[in-house]
DNA sequence: TACTATTTGTTCGTATGTATA
DNA sequence: GTATACATACGAACAAATAGT
């Protein structure tokens, strides 16, 4: 599999497709290292901005997480947490704005589900660490 | 409140917390269309490439959405669907991979809910339209 | 229908800053 | 301290979708 400059797609998102392939089938291990962005681009001959666009629609499907210096890592699933919802609590999940993801030390593409307590009182829940079942 | 391009903070992500603003405190409405990108970029002396991304944040946060031709908009809210859980029924939150955000035809920044019956049957939930009780 | 103007999408080039190894 | 890698930013150009004429 390749990538076509003149595709009807763009190159990023035929990009991205490729390196979700490969995560989703195990080619690349939850933990491991995606090559450098350069080395991608180099590698399909692409430029490096298309690199970045790939990249950051994997870390938007909460697929990879990227730390500066570093690299782009796949991310692990983590133990879930279960949390019970009474037949008049509320659950609604959204995206978190940014200043809920630095206060949870959320990644990127993780989103959050906010839980409204028969008593009026809410909870907000990682939705990478949670799971949620009826009582 | 103005812009710093020598601050601590991104140029585009102090856009993104101006544009945030605006739209919580209802001085940008439900519907209304943003200013254009080149718009923004002169009002505050910043290149589009910022602006970009600011709207990039606000539309992974599902507070806006874009339709190229046309423009940025302020996400409406929308009536919400109940689903009931039963205590052996399970529900994840996560972001929705490509393929699956074009299947539900869902906008940028919507997570999807994925249910698992006692029965071992899921279902997929659009998060923008659902909301979860217990039983 | 056809055309034009507007707006967002994509890509490349270039440069500099910052975090990590 | 050096090298590597990602983050931010600007400019430029062209493509594609939309809206209105």
């Amino acid at each position: 599999m390749s990538i076509d400059p003149r595709g009807d797609r763009a190159v990023y998102r035929q990009l991205a497709d490729l390196l979700r392939e490969q995560i989703q089938s195990g080619d690349l291990l939850s933990g491991r290292l995606l090559p450098s962005e350069n080395r991608i681009a180099q590698q399909y001959g692409i430029g490096r901005e298309a690199v970045r666009q790939a990249v950051a629609v994997l870390r938007s499907e909460g697929l990879v997480s990227t730390v500066r210096g570093e690299g782009t890592r796949v991310r692990q699933p983590v133990e879930r947490e279960s949390v019970r919802l009474g037949r008049t609590d509320r659950a609604v999940a959204r995206m978190p704005v940014e200043s809920e993801r630095r206060e949870l030390d959320l990644d990127e593409g993780v989103p959050v589900v906010e839980v409204t307590r028969a008593d009026g009182a809410t909870e907000l829940h990682r939705a990478d660490r949670t799971e949620f079942f009826g009582r």
